[in-house]
DNA sequence: GTAAATTAATTGACTAATCAAGTATATGTC
DNA sequence: GACATATACTTGATTAGTCAATTAATTTAC
């Protein structure tokens, strides 16, 4: 049984724990949305004009535009998402929460922030110990 | 523009990172391996006689009782792991890892470390800052 | 200003997983 | 020791995403 270093111990520890708090959220499935649903509907509405473009949101949650696409199809179907074409590069489609959106959002955050305190308490974050985590996280995703 | 709080957000920028590097994994495509699939040669190799159960692998990775038994097939195809009965228990299957699975794992492994190295390098992990956050990660995984 | 390269997005074909249901075995209860 | 419940898996149907190819528009280079 031989050891393997530090860096790739690390991402597996992140994908063992990433996989069981996916699945937590996927199975209470919160107002019918999956974890990643949530993170598109938190990110748009952190988003100045609660609008981004459909390769940047892709960007941001780390699926490909491919993917984007597969997503927001059902959330446009359901009236939480609706598209905008840009005027200045015709190439270029905006998402954007719709008023229906920021409701559901409202309502499934609150549940998804109960979820996420049962599984790591923000007591045990906010005491300063995990900043350098947040750090290590932030230059990563930045 | 609301805020959340610590506990979903870290969860969700965990999300994020985790999304970026597997599929940074699964694009380089090491040996023809996933990085699930590797998780599943890495843990077999660091138990007991390099086996486990179906249902304790599942459980260890972070996948359903069903997501196993798709995983291992083509692994168990390929040669890469085989398949074991309990005699003490006949529900119970166990996987084990082949000669050829271990020869596969030995020299994936050594890419997997490079661009793991690649990712967060383990110089910045070494020097002690980031404990905190395999104890974190460590506390929700056993 | 035209040709070549780049970027944004979608689509078809596929892979990787989920869930729900089903089968088989084991365990606990009375 | 029979019956109910729990556990270990597998399978069918489905969902969530990938990749490679394609279309269309924009930007760069000359």
């Amino acid at each position: 049984m031989s050891n393997i270093n530090t860096s790739l111990e690390l991402l597996m520890q992140l994908s063992r724990f990433q996989a069981l708090v996916a699945r937590k959220f996927d199975q209470l499935s919160v107002h019918g949305l999956g974890f990643n649903d949530l993170l598109v509907l938190h990110t748009l509405q952190q988003a100045p004009k609660e609008k981004m473009r459909r390769v940047d949101l892709a960007e941001h949650i780390g699926v490909t535009a491919s993917g984007i696409t597969r997503m927001l199809l059902p959330m446009e179907k359901n009236g939480w998402v609706s598209r905008e074409v840009s005027e200045r590069d015709a190439r270029v489609g905006f998402a954007v929460l719709t008023p229906a959106g920021k409701r559901l959002y409202t309502e499934a955050i609150k549940t998804a922030q109960h979820i996420a305190e049962g599984i790591a308490p923000g007591q045990q974050l906010n005491d300063g110990t995990l900043q350098p985590m947040f750090n290590f996280l932030n230059n990563h995703l930045k």
